[in-house]
DNA sequence: TATATTGAAGTAAACGTTTACGTAAAAACG
DNA sequence: CGTTTTTACGTAAACGTTTACTTCAATATA
């Protein structure tokens, strides 16, 4: 097919080994002898065998990504993060859409496994046993992304949902809201979404404000849809409501859409407050104020934990990262 | 490290050929010993070497995807439909991020060749000389997306851009629109900027309308910047106006936005359509008309097609995809 | 000058598979 | 029952590298 190593050696009157260290910059050869192998490999169009490399160096030079959805901005800022820190590297990464389908997850670790992947990033889902014992017997380093794992020791990036929505809420707080309410995502999830919750609650609590069931709509996820039809659902059980906590930016978007069409206006009589900061967070109208996540840092630590385990052969430790209120027009002082 | 072959072999006391036949479902060994054989892979947790495999082989059963960013969800869309159908056909996908930039686009042509990708989508970006040059030599399979080369003879999928553009201007008319600007991306963009231009012009003029510079602002690139500053723009070298086609849904969005903190009521005093039919548009405020292209599918059929030329060894014929006007609210009929 | 050291190479084994070829026993056939 | 065919394997080479060991000449050292 194309060329080999024997190839280049017998072209320059060398041995495979003098090609081989002169490759790899090891010593062992005369400044001239490079020249001239270099020239053939010139000449030849050359190109080293990774996979032939892969076999004998155990290493690949290759990381694994599994996403539960790829068409999402949150997913692919994390992606370019990833992408970005694996090829700085000298790596490259494998995408994995696993519809957050427990078989299909599976299927794609196997996959990975196969493959020798040198490492593994787990992002935006929750680590089943069954997952963990795979991999773990495989022995292949992972890395939680945008998720967290209570039962098993895996390193993860993340951060602290509870102390970023309890800055959501305490930000409208302190502009002077106190109808507040919030339109939650899944509360079952026990990663995203319940800690959003909680850290929603503390903050009322801590500012003496009651919080009952009538200031949380509990949708099933984090889309455009349930910020749609959260709204009117929170409207209905709560009526005297200045503010909303989105659990999501997309949510968020959602609210805003439905508050348009009801002819509410934002942020004049209603101020809406998202999370993630998204790219079109910036893009909405009016551009919505939102907890800002640094997802695309947030994706390199993560595989720079990777490239930190393949050099050191130990786990380091989780990273919280910091969110900040990205502060657009989406929230009003309340007079 | 993790088991190879030869352990199940030794442990089942059979050759590795024997297993190797069972693994691949190859005939020639009997039920009972693939009874036992399977035990003991099942036993060790034995894992066969993808890499090895791929070396004498000559398969990787990985495909490579080029990107200029991942950040937008048009790539997202597209990367979405590639990886889907490679899994449907038993391959991964390693994702690179050119940035536009020739020279790391080079280099992760070159890291694509040297893992020996069994071929390669090139998404999104002008297919230089080099690049199809340096492939070629190669010898890896290449399909275009998103993009098309004049030069070479490089099969592609995308919708026809001319045609699409076409269809936008039309619709504008046909509701009765005949004030109508375009915000155009960039106009040396010969593979997307130029063809939309060209087919905006082209049904003004077969409706009569006349078209002068006035009625078209172009900008540098498809993003919400250009559609925030293209609206002014527009507005002050056209005040007339009454519907605007943007080149791409983010300057749609970007006229939107513009349009709102001038006062200006999209539909009621301006129309809007956009292009490509992200999954933001049906998001906006008010939702957006567009022009949509089928990316998850033909992220699909560039897949596909990379495996059809793996099979037949031949390569088949480019792929026009059908657009289609999603109509939203955006765009109002003129009294 | 005799010996030790260094430099510049080559040889061959190993990485974990697949597969062409060989072989012995079992089955089929006449 | 003898011969041919089939079945069920085993042996070993190949895929394209890296690298531990050798080797041989040139240079440095005593």
């Amino acid at each position: 097919m194309s060329y080999t190593i024997k190839d280049v050696a017998k072209e320059a009157n060398v041995s495979i080994a003098t090609v081989s260290r002169i490759l790899n910059g090891q010593a062992g050869y005369s400044e001239k002898t490079k020249i001239k192998v270099m020239k053939v490999i010139e000449e030849l169009g050359y190109s080293p065998n990774a996979v032939a490399r892969g076999l004998i160096n155990k290493r690949t030079h290759t990381i694994g990504v599994l996403f539960p959805k790829l068409s999402s901005s949150l997913v692919t800022d994390l992606l370019d993060g990833i992408e970005k820190a694996a090829n700085d590297n000298g790596s490259s990464v494998i995408v994995c859409h696993t519809e957050s389908n427990g078989k299909k997850t599976m299927n794609y670790l196997q996959l990975l496994i196969e493959k020798r992947v040198d490492g593994i990033v787990f992002a935006s889902e929750v680590l089943k046993e069954e997952y963990y014992q795979y991999v773990k017997k495989a022995k292949v380093p992972i890395v939680l992304l945008s998720t967290e794992s209570y039962a098993f020791p895996v390193p993860y990036v993340k951060v602290n949902d509870f102390h970023a929505a309890y800055t959501a809420a305490k930000y409208l707080i302190d502009k002077g809201h106190t109808e507040i309410g919030m339109i939650s995502g899944n509360k079952e999830d026990i990663v995203a979404g319940k800690p959003r919750i909680d850290g929603f609650r503390k903050a009322m609590a801590d500012s003496r404000i009651v919080c009952e069931e009538r200031n949380i709509v509990n949708s099933s996820g984090f889309g455009f849809r349930d910020g749609i039809v959260g709204l009117p659902k929170l409207i209905e059980q709560f009526p005297s409501v200045t503010a909303i906590f989105a659990a999501s930016d997309e949510i968020a978007m959602g609210v805003l859409s439905s508050a348009y069409q009801q002819g509410i206006k934002v942020p004049e009589e209603l101020s809406v407050i998202g999370f993630d900061n998204l790219d079109l967070a910036e893009m909405t109208i009016p551009p919505l104020t939102t907890i800002g996540q640094p997802l695309v840092k947030m994706g390199e630590v993560a595989a720079q934990i990777l490239f930190k385990i393949f050099e050191t052969g130990e786990i380091p430790e989780s990273r919280i990262m910091p969110h900040k209120v990205v502060e657009r027009l989406s929230v009003k002082e309340r007079a």
